[in-house]
RNA sequence: GCGCGCUUAGCUCAGUGGUAGAGCAUUACCUUCACACGGUAGGGGUCGCAGGUUCGAAACCUGCAGCGCGCACCA
C-alpha cells in the first residue's frame, strides 16, 4: 500500500482480485484432496434471469459459508449452474419474438425452429446472471458449472423417468388438472396460488321437469358454465329437496336447445352443504374438481363448455360460443335475464386459483397427463422430523412435515416446447401383423432389439418385457391407463420408454433406437416435463450421477443448502425425496431458509412497482462488499428483509472505516521511521493493548458461534461492534498516546499489537467482505508472514482465527481483570466528556482536568486519559480539594474535576447534578423497596440478594458523590 | 376452517425469570494531523390488551385483539 487514498475505492480493487482468484483456481474443488469436504449447490437461477436482491441475499450467504469453510481448512465445492425454467423462458422468448414481429404465434415457427430460437436466446443471455454473480464475489467452482438441459443432465432426467416408471410410480391418466389457459399447459398444485376475488353469487331458477310450475333456485359464481352442467345435486338429508332426487330439471342454457336436451337429473350427494346458497348445487364435471368427483360417483356425462384457451366451446351454445370465459359470464347473466330464469346477484368473495407464474385464473380441466406418485416419502419425512437434517429456522420443519403428510401425486407433464421432452414414443397400430412387421423390416428389427434389452422383471401386458409396453385398449383401464394415447379406432398402441441406459452412447449397445423408432413411424410424446422434475435431481445430477464420479463420492451429500422458503415444496422437499430414492442418502444436511426481500414499506419487490433496485447499480455505487455487508447486517434469521439503500450505504461506510483504520496504521509505521518487526513483547503491553486483545478474543468466539448457528446478521453486528465501537473508537484513539510520544520501542510494540489485531480482523471479515480484505491483506503485508497455502497467496486460505488458549493468555498476561480495569478507565472518559458537554464547552476547546485517582495511575494511562478527554492538561492529584465553581464526576476509577471558572455559569451544572441526584434517589428507592420486602429477602436466591445489596451500595455511593459535587460547586 | 409465526424507542430488530438494549433516524457541539463515508455527548420505550403463576414477568400460562404466512376450501 504505497499510496493510500483517503477513501476506499472498490471498483478497480474488485475486478483485480476476482481475476486473481480465478487465475489461481482458488475456487476449484479438488476431489482428490485430503481435507475434509464441504459442499453446497447453488439454487440454480433461471438461465435467462438477471440478478435480483433476492439472489444477492441468497448467494452472499452461500459465499460466506463457502469462504468460512475454506478458512476452516475444508475442501470446498460450491457448485454453480442455471435452470432452464420451462414456462418462464419459453414465455420470455415467445414474447420477444412477437415483439420483433417475427411471429404471431409460436406455431408459425414450429417446434424445432422455435426451440432453436430459445437456444439462441439462452446462448446470448444465459451468461448474464453468472457474470453478475461474479461481480458479487461468489466463489463458485465455475469449472463445474451446470445447466439443467446439458446433455448429461438430460440423460439423468430420462433415466429417472424410466426408473420411476419401472417402479410403477409414474403413470398416465385422465384427471382434473390445473390448466393455465394463457400458456395452455397443465400445472402442478404448487404452481397454483389461491387469491380472494371480489365477485358475485348469481341466483337463477330452473323448472322441475316432472312438476311444471315448480322452480328451484340455484346459486353459482360461474353462470357461464351452465351449459356444462349435467346434473343438479342436493344433500339427500336435506328435507327441503330429498323428495326431488331422481326427477329432472330443465337446464336454462344453451337457451336454443330443445327441451329433451335440457333435461338433467337431480341427484343426491353428501358433498352438498345445505347451508350454502340455496342448498342446491349445479354440477359441472368438466370444469370443477369437486363436481368432477360427483360426476364420477353418479356416472354423469361430461360436457366441455370451455376450450383450452379459455374461450367458450361450441357446446356452450350459440350465445356464448367463442367468447372469453369472463366475457361469457356477463353474457350468460344477460341471457338468463332475457329468458326469465334470473333471480338476483349478491356480492361475494371467493378464492380463485391463479397461475403463480402467468398470474391468470387457472381453469380446472380434464386432460391426460403424466403423474408421479412421490417416492421415498417416509424416509424424507422422518429425516427432518427427527432432526437428522436440520432446518433453519426450524419452524419450516413443521410446514414441511405438514405438506409431506398430505402429499398428492405430482402432475409432471407440461404442454410446452422448452424442456425435457418425455422419453416415450408411441405408434398406433390397427392390427397385429402391422405391429410385428415382415421379415427384415424396421419393425421386425425393433422387436428383436427391444425384446433383447427389455427388463424381464417388469410387469408385462403381453410378455414384451419392460421397455416395450403394449397397451391394448381392453387392458388399459385395468392398469389405470385410460385409453392412452388415443381412442380412435381399433387396434392398439405401442409405448416405449427410452431410458438413458439404452441410449447407445451410454449403454455401449450400438443401436440407434430413437432413429429406428422414428423410422418405423413412432412419434415421441409431445409434452415436456415440469422444470422441477429436472431441478429435483440437482444435488447429484450436477456431480455426474449416474456415474460414480470422484466428485460425487467426495462431495455428496452436500453440507448446506441455502434457499428461499417459497420453494420449500417445489424444490427442497422434492430434492430430499430424489436424494433418498436415487442416492440412498439425504442430499444435504442443513437447510437455511432466507427471508424474502421486501422494500422499505414491506411490499414485495416487483418490476411493476418499480421498487426493485438493480444490485449492479448498487455495486457500482457502493461496492460489492458494501452491498453484501449491508444486506447481511439487516437479514435476521427467519425474517423478511426490508431493503433500504441506507443499509448499503452503511456497508460502504464500514468498508471505508476499515480502510482508514489500516491507513492509520500505515501512517504511524511510516512516521515511526524504523523497520517494523511483528513480535509482541509481553512485558511492554499496556492495559489498552490487553483490553483490545481480550475484546478480539471475545469477537472471535461470538462470531464463530453465530456462524455455526447460521445467524449471519448477528455475526455482522458483532463484527461491526468490535471493529467500530471497540477497536476504532477506543483502542485506536488510545494508541495515539503512544504514537504522539517519543518512545520508539513502545511505538513498535503498539504496531505489533495493531498488526496482530488487524491481521485477525481481516480474516474474520473476509467471508463477508472478500474484496477489501484481500486488498488489505496484501497491502498491509500480512500475506508475506503466512505459509503459501495458508494465507501466503490469498486471504481465502488463511486460517480462521481461533479463540486464545491458556498458553497464549498466560504468555501475554491476558487476564480478564484488564477488561474491567480498562472499562472503568473508559467509563471515566465518557463521564468526563459528558461533563464538558453539559458545561457547554465546545468539542474543540481544550480544558484542564484534575483527576483524584482511586488507585495508582501509570504515566501511560494518564496520557491516554488526557488524549481521550481532549484535555489541555490532566493533573493527577490524590489530595485535590475542589474550589467553588468546580464541576465534578465521581467514578470507580477516581474523581474527575473540571474547574469551571470563566467557562460556564454554575447554575447549568447545578441543574444537571440535581437531575442526576433525582435519578439516583429513584433507583435507591426501587432497590430499597425490594430489600425491605421480607417475601423478597426470604425467598430469593442468595446470589440475587447479594446483587441487589451491591446495587444499592453502588447507587448510594453515586448519590454521595453527586452530593459532594454539588457541595464542590457551591464551594 | 386448521396450523405456524409476529406485536419491545420514530424505523428495523436483539433480549429464555432479577437495573429495558443495538443499529439507523433524530438533537446539540466539533472540519482535532485514519476516516465528515467522520468524532463526541444526549433525548426518546406504562415491552399489543386483560387476567394468572411468582418475592419478582418484556420473558412462563390462559384469554382477547391486530398483522403476516402456510395448508384446506362451499358451488
Amino acid at each position: 500500500m504505497p499510496e493510500i487514498s483517503k477513501a476506499y475505492e472498490p471498483q478497480s480493487v474488485e475486478s483485480k482480485w476476482y481475476q486473481f482468484w480465478l487465475d489461481g483456481k482458488f475456487f476449484v474443488a479438488d476431489a482428490a484432496s485430503k481435507k475434509p469436504a464441504y459442499s453446497i449447490v447453488i439454487p440454480p437461477p433461471n438461465v435467462t434471469g438477471v440478478l435480483t436482491l433476492g439472489h444477492v441475499l441468497n448467494n452472499t450467504i452461500q459465499d460466506i459459508l463457502a469462504r468460512k469453510a475454506r478458512m476452516d481448512g475444508k475442501e470446498v465445492l460450491w457448485l454453480p449452474g442455471t435452470d432452464h425454467a420451462g414456462i418462464a423462458t419459453q414465455t420470455v422468448v415467445d414474447r420477444a419474438l412477437k415483439k420483433e414481429g417475427k411471429i404471431r404465434h409460436r406455431d408459425d415457427l414450429g417446434r424445432e425452429k422455435f426451440l432453436e430460437k430459445v437456444w439462441e436466446w439462452k446462448e446470448k443471455h444465459g451468461g448474464i446472471i453468472i457474470e453478475q454473480l461474479k461481480r458479487l464475489g461468489a466463489s463458485c467452482d465455475w469449472s463445474r458449472q451446470r445447466f439443467t438441459m446439458d446433455e448429461a443432465y438430460s440423460r439423468c432426467v430420462q433415466k429417472v423417468f424410466v426408473d420411476l416408471y419401472k417402479k410403477g410410480l409414474i403413470y398416465r391418466g385422465k384427471r382434473m388438472v390445473n390448466w393455465d389457459p394463457s400458456v395452455q399447459t397443465s400445472l402442478s398444485d404448487e404452481e397454483v396460488i389461491m387469491k380472494p376475488q371480489n365477485g358475485a353469487l348469481y341466483y337463477f331458477k330452473v323448472e322441475v321437469a316432472e312438476i311444471p310450475g315448480t322452480f328451484l333456485t340455484i346459486a353459482t359464481t360461474r353462470p357461464e358454465t351452465i351449459p356444462g352442467d349435467t346434473a343438479v345435486a342436493v344433500n339427500p338429508k336435506d328435507p327441503r329437496y330429498s323428495q326431488l332426487i331422481g326427477k329432472h330439471v330443465l337446464r336454462p342454457l344453451p337457451a336454443e336447445y330443445p327441451r329433451e336436451q335440457k333435461l338433467i337429473p337431480i341427484i343426491g350427494d353428501e358433498h352438498v352443504d345445505f347451508e350454502f346458497g340455496t342448498g342446491i348445487l349445479k354440477v359441472t364435471p368438466a370444469h370443477d374438481k369437486a363436481d368432477f368427483e360427483i360426476g364420477q360417483r353418479h356416472k354423469l356425462p361430461i360436457i366441455e363448455a370451455i376450450n383450452a384457451d379459455g374461450s367458450m366451446s361450441d357446446a356452450a351454445g350459440a350465445d356464448l360460443k367463442g367468447l372469453d370465459r369472463f366475457k361469457a359470464r356477463k353474457v350468460a347473466v344477460e341471457k338468463l335475464k332475457e329468458i326469465g330464469a334470473w333471480e338476483k346477484e349478491e356480492p361475494y368473495t371467493n378464492n380463485v386459483g391463479f397461475s403463480e407464474r402467468a398470474d391468470v385464473p387457472i381453469e380446472p380441466r380434464l386432460s391426460e397427463q403424466w403423474f408421479l406418485k412421490y417416492p421415498s416419502t417416509e424416509k424424507s419425512r422422518a429425516v427432518v422430523a427427527k432432526g437428522e437434517m436440520t432446518f433453519h429456522p426450524d419452524r419450516w420443519a413443521k410446514v414441511y412435515d405438514h405438506w409431506m403428510g398430505n402429499i398428492q401425486d405430482w402432475c409432471i407433464s407440461r404442454q410446452l416446447w422448452w424442456g425435457h421432452r418425455i422419453p416415450v414414443w408411441n405408434k398406433h397400430f390397427t392390427n397385429e401383423e402391422e405391429y410385428w412387421g415382415g421379415e427384415g423390416t424396421v419393425q421386425d428389427e425393433l422387436q428383436d432389439f427391444l425384446t433383447l434389452h427389455s427388463d424381464p422383471d417388469l410387469p408385462t401386458h403381453n410378455g414384451d418385457g419392460m421397455l416395450v409396453k403394449r397397451f391394448l385398449w381392453d387392458n388399459a383401464p385395468e392398469k389405470g391407463l385410460l385409453n392412452y394415447p388415443d381412442k380412435n379406432g381399433g387396434g392398439f398402441t405401442v409405448f416405449i420408454g427410452a431410458g438413458a441406459e439404452i441410449i447407445p452412447s451410454l449403454s455401449g449397445v450400438d443401436y440407434p433406437l430413437v432413429e429406428k423408432l422414428e423410422e418405423a413411424g413412432f412419434t415421441q410424446d409431445p409434452d415436456v416435463l415440469d422444470t422441477w422434475f429436472s431441478s429435483w435431481l440437482w444435488p447429484f445430477a450436477t456431480m455426474g450421477w449416474p456415474s460414480e464420479t470422484e466428485t460425487l463420492k467426495r462431495f455428496y451429500p452436500t453440507t448446506d443448502l441455502v434457499t428461499g422458503p417459497d420453494i420449500i415444496f417445489f424444490w427442497v422437499a422434492r430434492m430430499i425425496m430424489a436424494g433418498y430414492e436415487f442416492m440412498g442418502e439425504m442430499p444435504f444436511r442443513n437447510v437455511y431458509f432466507t427471508g424474502i426481500i421486501r422494500d422499505k414499506q414491506g411490499r414485495k419487490m416487483s418490476k411493476s412497482l418499480g421498487n426493485s433496485p438493480d444490485p449492479l447499480d448498487l455495486i457500482a455505487k457502493f461496492g460489492a462488499d458494501a452491498l453484501r455487508f449491508g444486506v447481511m447486517r439487516s437479514a435476521p434469521l427467519g425474517q423478511d428483509i426490508l431493503f433500504d439503500e441506507q443499509h448499503v450505504e452503511l456497508g460502504r461506510n464500514f468498508c471505508n472505516k476499515l480502510w482508514n483504520a489500516c491507513r492509520f496504521r500505515q501512517m504511524q509505521a511510516g512516521s515511526a521511521g524504523f523497520p517494523i518487526q511483528g513480535e509482541i513483547v509481553p512485558q511492554m503491553l499496556t492495559t489498552d493493548d490487553k483490553w483490545i486483545l481480550l475484546k478480539l478474543d471475545h469477537a472471535i468466539q461470538e462470531l464463530t458461534q453465530s456462524l455455526a448457528e447460521y445467524k449471519f446478521s448477528e455475526a455482522a453486528q458483532t463484527l461491526y461492534r468490535f471493529f467500530w465501537s471497540e477497536y476504532c473508537d477506543w483502542y485506536v484513539e488510545a494508541t495515539k498516546a503512544v504514537f504522539q510520544g517519543t518512545d520508539d520501542a513502545r511505538k513498535a510494540n503498539t504496531l505489533a499489537v495493531i498488526d496482530f489485531v488487524l491481521s485477525h480482523t481481516l480474516r474474520l471479515f473476509h467471508p463477508f467482505l472478500p474484496f477489501i480484505t484481500e486488498e488489505l491483506w496484501h497491502g498491509m503485508g500480512y500475506a508475506e508472514d503466512m505459509p503459501e497455502g495458508q494465507g501466503g497467496r490469498t486471504i481465502m486460505f488463511a486460517p480462521w482465527p481461533k479463540p486464545f488458549d491458556e498458553d497464549f493468555r498466560g504468555h501475554y498476561g491476558l487476564d480478564d481483570c484488564y477488561l474491567e480495569m480498562t472499562d472503568l478507565k473508559y467509563e471515566l472518559v465518557t463521564l468526563g466528556r459528558n461533563l464538558r458537554r453539559e458545561a457547554n464547552i465546545a468539542s474543540n476547546k481544550k480544558v484542564k482536568f484534575i483527576l483524584k485517582p482511586a488507585a495508582h495511575v501509570t504515566p501511560h494511562d494518564a496520557a491516554v486519559l488526557k488524549i481521550l478527554l481532549n484535555a489541555e492538561a490532566l493533573e493527577i492529584d490524590p489530595n485535590y480539594s475542589p474550589k467553588k465553581g468546580t464541576a465534578a464526576i465521581n467514578a470507580s476509577y477516581g474523581d474527575l474535576y473540571l474547574p469551571l471558572e470563566g467557562l460556564v455559569d454554575v447554575a447549568t451544572e447545578k441543574a444537571r447534578l440535581t437531575k442526576e441526584l433525582e435519578k439516583y434517589n429513584a433507583e435507591i428507592q426501587k432497590v430499597e423497596g425490594k430489600l425491605n420486602n421480607p417475601a423478597f429477602t426470604q425467598k430469593v436466591p442468595p446470589q440475587v440478594l447479594e446483587e441487589h445489596k451491591q446495587r444499592l451500595a453502588d447507587w448510594q455511593a453515586k448519590k454521595q458523590h453527586v452530593l459532594a459535587a454539588l457541595a464542590a460547586l457551591e464551594g
